[in-house]
DNA sequence: AATTAGCACTCGCTTTTGAAGAGTGCTAAC
DNA sequence: GTTAGCACTCTTCAAAAGCGAGTGCTAATT
């Protein structure tokens, strides 16, 4: 059945209302709005209809109503304006990135921040995720004796080191030699696949030096496996009326701060442009009164992370995508800049 | 004036008490412990000397007692006996840092996960601080064109690196021959020194390479200044009563987040074996009801970071510094392991 | 047939009240 | 110097009362 437009509008004020007040919208505060030209008995009527259709709830009898997760679906899918953000917005958030900034770690950081402060909710941005991204050349530095550098970059500008132990005497003239035969084989080559094409195309230099390469491919599956997320704005949990019970905050503070959960929840979203999750939508029971509204990045022209928010149902999603929107260009414009100054040229 | 042994005792009591059940003590509560040979009418009395004099407080009139961080002091210069941790404890700390551990950064987010996980407070670990490290190597690996990796060796062997920017168009070889010479300039003199020494002793070289030795002079300080700090099981904050306001709760999130004043707080701890700052002792009006302990680590037997945890004052300290004294050896280990594998060869 | 005014009713929230309990300080006796 | 006894203070908790926002239903109105 489809809703009248009468419905519509009243079901649209209702939650615009609690999205900005919180409090359960009763018939009465809705008929003394500009442009309403129903008595509240007339809302009273609709209402009742629109809680039978599931759209709304009530937390008990003599209070108003509250939007159901179908309501907030609805809502983002049909009803909600998007506008553009201010342009002193844009110069706030850009603030964030205008600092002196030389690592990915910190643009992320950066990023987390903006989001948080600009919409009051807890945000959180993962670092790029690197196992479909082609290599460039893989270089080994030797630092000590017995410890390497390895160095990845990638065919965008991404270049992630880690130590590794060198188990028998490799000279600096050799392991020049590794990386320039390590490069020729990962030419192009995507992380995820790179351990298969050394084993295979490499596989009588490999025996050479066997002892090396064990740890080359470890540690360049380490970096695969480096789940790397970021967030920001936690004591926002403090602005959730759902999270007034001490208890419950608690609980999610350390959700947070493991950090799987919030891991799955981006990583699951880095090809979409826009997702937004609400209520029980969320695979995981614990976020079933929470929304989470994620967005992409880019390098390179290829969506390569995500980052996004999470707080209560009621939120403001349209402003919070236009945050998001906005976010997202900044990170892959300061991203790419930063990464990618070669191709620019 | 000095304290008789009945007072003495009394006050010891009332602490261990306090900090064991958070409620105000009261003369009955105390006269009915075992080994109490006095009356409930004695103790109050001694309890008023006591309150006189600056040991104990009551929150209201009818109200038992509670410790003030003058008594807090006392007892932990005088009365508190100090227990090494128990076996179990002791492997489940240990068990913290079992996983597979690469990196630095990992080693202190284990550190900072166990000492809250296994004191109940809200911890903190900052990174190895290098102002005072000498270096043992520089090294210049050219990435693309117009970027190359700066890799600073410090001979207790921790290992720094950043991306740096190339203006000018400088080949591998000439990359590696700017290596030696740093090196050879830079060896045991300290990071806080390589600037000056860099352009005293190597004026002529620098003027050759004027644009790229300004980029590494930019990179070493940057590095100087880097602060790092992490902090663990924000969530314990819930624990505490005084918390339990949320206004005050968010206030310290927000504080913690913010990161510098524990940075502060730490770094000021660096080379003191441990240190105790009981309420108003500390620096902050905003840490005037709670207590900061800290401790330091080591690589290689030189003291080069400190961690700690932050409570309320009613805190066990006994228990804290034998909990922090074991993670202190297991964190220098480990870290020592890591780092110098060369050294113990 | 749709809308609206009117009204009794519900239920959460806040304030009030009162009782219980823990603890004190003081006095007088030991 | 120590202790028993007692009146007094102050918090805490729970129940009770009152308030007010909001509802659903009915009957009147358009």
């Amino acid at each position: 059945m489809e809703l009248s437009d009468r419905k519509l509008q009243i079901l649209k004020a209702i939650i615009d209302d609690y999205i900005d007040t919180g409090v359960p919208v009763g018939s009465r505060t809705l008929s003394k709005k500009p442009g309403f030209e129903f008595s509240s008995a007339t809302i009273r009527n609709e209402m009742a209809d629109l809680e039978e259709l599931g759209y709304l709830d009530q937390p008990h009898t003599s209070a108003g109503r509250t939007p159901s997760d179908m309501a907030y679906r609805l809502y983002v899918d049909r009803l909600m304006h998007i506008d553009r953000i201010t342009k002193d917005e844009a110069m706030f958030i850009r603030n964030y990135f205008n600092m002196r900034i030389n690592e990915v770690d910190e643009v992320l950081e950066s990023a987390a921040k903006a989001l948080s402060d600009v919409t009051k909710h807890i945000s959180m941005v993962i670092a790029p995720q690197l196992d479909d991204v082609k290599l460039k050349r893989i270089q080994l530095v030797k630092i000590t004796p017995t410890k390497a550098m390895l160095i990845l970059v990638t065919d965008n500008g991404l270049v992630q080191d880690q130590m590794i132990t060198i188990p028998v005497a490799v000279d600096a003239r050799q392991m020049e030699m590794l990386s320039n035969m390590l490069t020729d084989m990962v030419q192009n080559v995507s992380l995820k696949k790179a351990e298969e094409v050394i084993r295979t195309t490499g596989a009588e230099s490999i025996l050479e030096h066997k002892a090396v390469m064990d740890e080359v491919l470890d540690a360049i599956n380490i970096n695969r496996e480096k789940k790397e997320l970021v967030y920001g704005g936690a004591q926002n949990i403090f602005n959730y009326p759902e999270y007034k019970d001490i208890g419950k905050a608690q609980h999610f503070l350390q959700i947070l701060e493991t950090k799987d959960m919030l891991y799955q929840v981006l990583s699951n979203a880095t090809d979409l442009e826009f997702s937004i999750h609400i209520g029980r939508e969320n695979q995981y029971e614990d976020f079933k009164d929470m929304s989470i509204v994620t967005a992409t990045y880019k390098v390179g022209g290829k969506k390569i992370g995500s980052f996004g928010v999470i707080g209560p149902t009621r939120m403001d999603y349209a402003r919070v995508l236009s945050v998001l929107n906005y976010v997202g260009m900044s990170l892959s414009d300061i991203l790419s800049c930063l990464l990618e100054t070669d191709q620019n040229k």
